[in-house]
DNA sequence: ACCCCTGTTCGGCG
DNA sequence: CCGCCGAACAGGGG
């Protein structure tokens, strides 16, 4: 579910937690969320620490506690993140627990393919950021586009758009959502791009990350009637612009749907 | 019962 | 090195 406005939602949740001490910290130690890290060091280290603050790019998020302890979260394909009132008993799929005085953060994931990372120390992990550009940073600029483009000429764009490490946060919905504003068949090579589909391109990319993050960060809201993304899950979906039937085909090993009509 | 899945990583193959 | 494909991870929902 989660690509960079839900990410950015999930990361809002735990905020009624913020300045408050971590009286105690339970988790599914056995879990593979927890892979590479420390589960003993991190239960020692967070109980007693204070929530400070938290930082989202792309699909991950950061979580700083004092005592110089970090958490990294990848929300995976069934991640969520909420807050539940003090005493909260975890269930079967709350691998996760962060009990406060008067909240506990939680963090659910039934199939577990994200995770949780620990770090202790003065700064922030050397994980933590490295990749990527913000899509709205100035350092995602046409350069970079068009850099990231040429170094994976012959991949179809929809694969292209679907890499962290250019795109970040970018997952499928949205990809299907940017190819389809910016007029793309989405089997295209990405080095054979024109000028003016990568123009698109760069703006609907803009668009797309800057409009959802506005409608669904704060809220969870729903993107307008005429987005793709109402369409492209039905069996029958249409194109919101003039009701043409999407085709539909696997691309990088996913889902893809795309207008025969407006793309090409 | 069966098929699908908004993510990532890995091994095998060409 | 590039890229594709399928599998794996593990479970819920239609």
């Amino acid at each position: 579910m989660p690509e960079l406005a839900e990410v950015e939602f999930y990361r809002r949740q735990w905020d009624p937690g913020l300045g408050q001490k971590i009286v105690r910290a339970q988790l599914h130690a056995r879990k593979r969320i927890f892979r590479g890290s420390n589960t003993r060091t991190l239960v020692r280290e967070l109980t007693g620490s204070r929530y400070l603050r938290s930082f989202a790019w792309g699909k991950q998020m950061l979580f700083e506690f004092s005592g110089g302890n970090w958490i990294g979260i990848h929300l995976g394909m069934t991640g969520k993140l909420r807050t539940e009132p003090a005493g909260f008993r975890p269930e079967k799929h709350d691998h996760f627990v962060l009990q406060q005085t008067r909240h506990a953060l939680v963090f659910r994931d039934a199939r577990l393919f994200g995770r949780v990372r620990f770090h202790h120390g003065k700064a922030a992990p050397p994980w933590w950021r490295s990749g990527a550009p913000d899509i709205s940073s100035d350092f995602f600029d046409r350069a970079f586009l068009n850099a990231f483009l040429d170094r994976h000429a012959r991949a179809p764009i929809k694969t292209v758009i679907l890499m962290q490490n250019g795109f970040a946060g970018i997952g499928n919905w949205m990809a299907d959502e940017i190819l389809w504003r910016a007029k793309i068949v989405p089997l295209t090579a990405a080095g054979a791009l024109t000028a003016a589909q990568r123009t698109r391109l760069f703006r609907e990319t803009q668009f797309v990350a800057s409009e959802s993050l506005r409608i669904i960060g704060p809220d969870f809201g729903d993107p307008p009637r005429n987005w793709l993304i109402h369409q492209k899950w039905k069996r029958d979906g249409v194109c919101p612009r003039h009701r043409t039937p999407l085709k539909k085909a696997m691309i990088g090993g996913r889902t893809t749907a795309w207008c025969p009509k407006c793309q090409t």
